[in-house]
DNA sequence: GTGAAAGCGCTAACAG
DNA sequence: CTGTTAGCGCTTTCAC
């Protein structure tokens, strides 16, 4: 049905090894076999078939993207970076979601893996208890981790320890004390650990007490009771709250409104992910940004320079290149962050 | 290096066929080579190679994907969809984007084709006038548009036509008369063209006049100054704007914002697509909502169902179901749009 | 400058 | 039940 290298011999009245050269190595052919060819795959509309090729050895120019899931613009972002780098490069996308699922990662990488994919570019709950990226690292495709926040891996994204630090410090020089900590369902992932020791250490070296971080059910439409009982707890009731990411703050505001507290009158809001949509809500969300887009594009050059790297020596280790990139965060004031008066720590308790 | 069928073959001490065999029927070899074949594949960590399979005039089992932009939350959501049950069904997603340009849509389409896809899934700026889908429906893989909005090709989408007129109708009962449709740059899209047609038959209806459509850029900060012109001119100024989609309302709202007029006491606005983000805006954007996700599933099913037909059988065309499926869409209310109390229509004029 | 032929990993007759 | 063999579309020696 689709034509192949060899109805277009036939068709010019030339081997499929000239048709061949013609395609590939167009130079090493006389001109006039060359036009003629051409013209045959002209007409019957010919283009290679790349699982020949593929078979043959040849780079398959298909690289794995692993996400945990779109539904969150974050990664919809990151995507989106890579596939414009990719494609303008020829290369193809072959995408995989997990919803933060182990099984599902490894499932992924498998399947992916069997695909015969040149690289993989993947975002995992874990990076560091993932015995499935140290068999990547004997013997499987080159791989770049996008935001998992790990030394010990080829990765690109913020550090998050210090970029949650300085969104607390933030907080804090707005006058905040009583600073709580909010994550939801990425409470067993890297970063959001790393967002936490952030928060801890930022309020540890203010000479305050961090808190344990509260876990909030990302799906719920209303704050859990035991989370609201926390927001509200009389003269402790924290005044600002710094959560694990985006929509998590988005649903934070949304739930802290049906109960009617005012942000940031009632309650400060910090975020984390730098969604843009987080600049159209009102007030405007003040976030810890994290340039996704840019991600998705280092993250590509990475894995492409250790493809090539690959390709051109497999002696050298190019150990330029530190594994561990990690690229500039910004604070994005919004208006959900208000200064607070502050008062002596003595009169605190006696405020309700 | 990795490890083949041949590998595997000499290690167990059969031939490739029977190992062939121990992988795609179990029940036709000996339950004892069986055994010692499977210890083959395990020690060896042997994963068959689909691309030996494919050339071999197999299912490739890849399906290609198309989108304009992932920036959109409606197509992520969409592909969240797919992915799912493609997932699932043990297919694989290979996906490309477009930035909504014709010439992206055309290679992207080649490209996927020459990876013989088994089918598919996409968005385009325009369906009925686009030459390349009609040599897809001559030869090329079986494929299903989304939100496409296109009687005379496989689709999956939302009745633009009618949820935009529910909109502006809701919009009309609500108590206004002097409504705008905003689009972006989607004026050149079916969907748009749809939806502004509907909007004019509710004006017309309603005994109002229908407004040409206003165009808006995107992506800029502010609204422009010829934009908001129109929006505060004087007696005539609108009281609700039915912008063509959510992402474009939300840019609208806080365009709004920035000129000091208030959503929804100054300007009623109504978008088109029912993003969740929407409903954590505050206020609330009122919205025709379209099933993104169950777009996106739809569509999967459908597409199956057209490959397994053609498997079955070449010959009957599958008359039952139309080429056009239509999914209801919703009227999410929300705060941005208020009533307006209806004034007599001599009186409008000297109001300002 | 061109063609013949081998082989990439796999499946599917066809024999035994 | 198992092995032999041809061939999917293509690239790549090796001859001519």
């Amino acid at each position: 049905m689709t034509p192949t290298i060899k109805d277009v011999a036939a068709y010019a009245g030339f081997s499929i090894a000239t048709v061949s050269r013609a395609i590939n190595a167009p130079d090493t052919v006389n001109p006039l076999t060359l036009a003629r060819v051409r013209e045959a795959i002209e007409t019957l509309n010919f283009r290679p078939n790349p699982l020949g090729r593929q078979l043959r050895g040849e780079r398959t120019r298909v690289v794995g993207v692993i996400l945990p899931t779109l539904s969150n613009p974050v990664f919809a972002e990151c995507l989106q970076g890579i596939d414009e780098l990719a494609s303008a490069q020829g290369y193809r996308l072959m995408l995989m979601t997990t919803q933060y699922d182990a099984q599902r990662e490894r499932h992924a990488i498998d399947t992916l893996r069997s695909h015969r994919v040149e690289g993989l570019i993947l975002t995992v709950a874990d990076a560091d208890t993932h015995p499935v990226l140290d068999e990547l690292d004997r013997d499987g495709p080159l791989y770049v981790l996008m935001h998992n926040d790990t030394k010990r891996r080829p990765s690109v994204c913020v550090d998050n320890h210090r970029a949650a630090y300085d969104g607390v410090r933030m907080l804090i020089a707005h006058g905040h004390r009583r600073i709580l900590m909010l994550a939801g369902t990425l409470a067993a992932s890297d970063r959001a650990r790393l967002r936490y020791q952030g928060y801890a250490q930022a309020m540890h070296d203010a000479g305050l007490d961090p808190a344990p971080p509260l876990e909030v059910d990302f799906n719920a439409e209303e704050l859990a009771p035991s989370v609201l009982a926390h927001l509200t707890s009389g003269a402790a009731r924290p005044t600002a709250l710094f959560c694990s990411n985006d929509l998590l703050a988005m649903v934070v505001i949304r739930g802290l409104r049906r109960v009617r507290l005012n942000v940031p009158r009632d309650m400060s809001i910090l975020g984390f992910d730098g969604l843009a949509v987080g600049e159209l809500l009102s007030p405007a969300l003040a976030s810890i940004g994290s340039p996704n887009h840019g991600i998705g594009c280092a993250a590509w050059r990475r894995l492409l320079e250790r493809i090539d790297g690959r390709r051109a020596s497999s002696i050298a280790g190019d150990e330029a290149t530190p594994l561990a990139l990690r690229l500039p965060h910004t604070l994005r004031h919004g208006a959900t962050v208000a200064a607070i008066a502050h008062e002596p720590a003595a009169t605190l308790a006696s405020v309700r």
